[in-house]
DNA sequence: ATCGTGTGGGAAAGCCCTTTCCAGCACCAG
DNA sequence: CTGGTGCTGGAAAGGGCTTTCCCACACGAT
């Protein structure tokens, strides 16, 4: 044992392996520089020995760079987020990113403070996950962004690309538009949108492909109803589609989708034989529903991949899609 | 503006409000020193002027202490999981902390290694989330987390307290005991336990509770099933436990539980009618299953956020149980 | 006029690493 | 033998921040 307390620096190491601080710190971590092999083994018994474990700070101060990703979500609890979440987990860990995570509940300003807060480690990586609200302003946003790269830091933004960094998201008007048809061909006519919250990207470019789906099928949408992203917004919104004559209601995510089931089960409207329902994202819960619901698959662990990748690649203009297309099941009569 | 690249350090503070490093610093974070009034002010302005951020590696440097929350956990997507991490983000963006997590992934070896990189960076908690097998040595982690302790981060243990550090729980037991209890009210005589792993802490405690429960109502299970954690462990172990004969299932999880309810709905077995179902967790998608799924609640947000209260505490010998009762619903005929 | 006694700015040492630069050495070609 | 040419250790100069000392100064009390 070295020291009384604290644990042991590189000068402890470079000490009891009777070698310059120089030459312990070539060893321990990879430099480009070799180290003859008498001297390696030295420090690495020594290293054991003493339980040498490098100050990771201390290390980013030196190098000027850390090794952290430091990741966005609007709330873990989502399936949604928690998924790519996962993925992005996956990837930077074997990345040998370590991978800090906050939640920014929605909210723009708390978005903005954390990112503030995390530039101040320097990341390596800023990953920020989660639809933008189109009528906020996100001027101070990009600014901060806009430092983070300047720092050193690449951005990627998950989900859409409304911002000038690279993005990742999914191909969610083709999987909408997709996933309309379906519905279409399989015979409803009066076919309702769940739209969501009116400014939230996601779900108007999601909404948008449902119309084209419909248009392409001679359909008008009988109802557009928009409301909360979350499961009670789903409930309100297929009540009111309903009430306006729907047999179809197409949700622009898989938790209001649940919702609507739930909803319509407790008026003992039957679906699908009354009313058909669809949801995105295809989240777990979606195919042990009753009835299994009909959705837009993505991998979303992928995404999160993809993410980190992308990120890594430090293309500012890059903007990759993943594929999202319709998992028809029960819920459509499928 | 200050450097052509690279963020403005302190001293370019300094030098830009005409001050020392030393005012700089105590103006720019809560020093004990008090600084006058004007000196604070061109200070404040200056850091403004030129978009002054600390580096908070450099300020771990030289403080010797982090402000990171380490979180382990073993599957991010699991709601459980999910649900435990949002309460423990909130409670560490309260007390001003940042958040690291990882996904061990359930594996013991991943984990430690896992806790020797975040060693590096000094953290001011450890967070475990999930619980141990029984079976695994668990003294190198023991030895890890000790060491952590030493230099100086506080440790706490979620879901079990088999490691000797504060932990916090639910109170599985009791939640398991009532909620037997409730099934054998209901009239229930042919009780199975769907008893998860047989060497995984958090499923044996709560299998052990169903017993209790059962015994004070004057019977013995049926069957124990033992089988995976998951959604499919709970398939196979539901089908294994009706072929015993049981009129009742009580899974040691919910998601075991969904997977039970949907083997029941495959083979045509009617619940609660003819078999009743229990989940433990009361994860948001048991009141949504058809039928809306028994099970135990627990508040998993509170759960993290005591975590983080406990662990900034700082007492080892820390044991704090949060509550845990039964929700009646369709599952068991209520 | 003198002597505490605060008060608060600044110089500098220190936190733990990385990396540049220098120097010693061995080796090979001429 | 001499003069390159690689190798590879080590000294030392950072990297950005905190904190301990020291000291100048102002103030009130004698």
């Amino acid at each position: 044992m070295a020291r009384p307390d604290a644990p042991p620096t590189l000068y402890d190491l470079a000490r009891e392996a009777g070698v310059s601080l120089a030459t312990a710190s070539r060893v321990v971590n990879g430099s480009t520089r070799k180290v003859a092999e008498p001297y390696r083994v030295r420090v690495l018994e020594a290293a054991d020995r003493i339980g040498y474990r490098a100050n990771l700070s201390a290390q980013a101060v030196a190098r000027g760079t850390s090794r952290l990703a430091a990741l966005l979500v609007s709330d873990i609890v989502d399936p949604f987020f928690a998924a790519v979440t996962a993925g992005v987990s996956r990837a930077a860990e074997a990345e040998g990113l370590l991978v800090t995570m906050s939640v920014t509940d929605r909210r723009s300003d708390r978005e903005l403070e954390l990112l503030r807060t995390i530039g101040g480690f320097r990341p390596r990586l800023v990953l920020l996950i989660g639809s933008r609200r189109t009528t906020e302003p996100s001027s101070e946003l990009e600014d901060e962004l806009r430092e983070l790269r300047r720092a050193g830091a690449d951005v990627v933004v998950v989900g859409h690309h409304r911002l000038p960094f690279a993005s990742v998201r999914a191909d969610d008007t083709t999987g909408a538009r997709e996933l309309a048809e379906a519905v279409a061909a399989a015979g409803r006519s009066r076919v309702a949108i769940l739209a969501g919250p009116a400014d939230l990207s996601t779900a108007t470019a999601r909404a948008e492909g449902f119309r084209a789906g419909l248009r392409a099928a001679g359909l008008d949408p009988v109802a557009v109803v928009h409301g909360e992203f979350g499961r009670s917004g789903g409930r309100a919104a297929a009540l009111e589609a309903v009430g306006a004559g729907a047999d179809a209601l197409l949700a622009v995510n898989d938790v209001m989708a649940l919702g609507a089931l739930s909803a319509l089960r407790e008026r003992g409207i039957r679906v699908p034989e009354q009313v058909a329902v669809t949801g995105f994202d295809d989240i777990a819960a979606a195919a042990d529903a009753v009835p299994a619901l009909s959705s837009v698959r993505i991998d979303l662990e992928a995404l999160g991949e993809r993410a980190v990748a992308v990120a890594l690649a430090g293309d500012d203009s890059a903007a990759e899609v993943v594929p999202a297309h319709p998992v028809l099941r029960a819920s459509t009569g499928h």
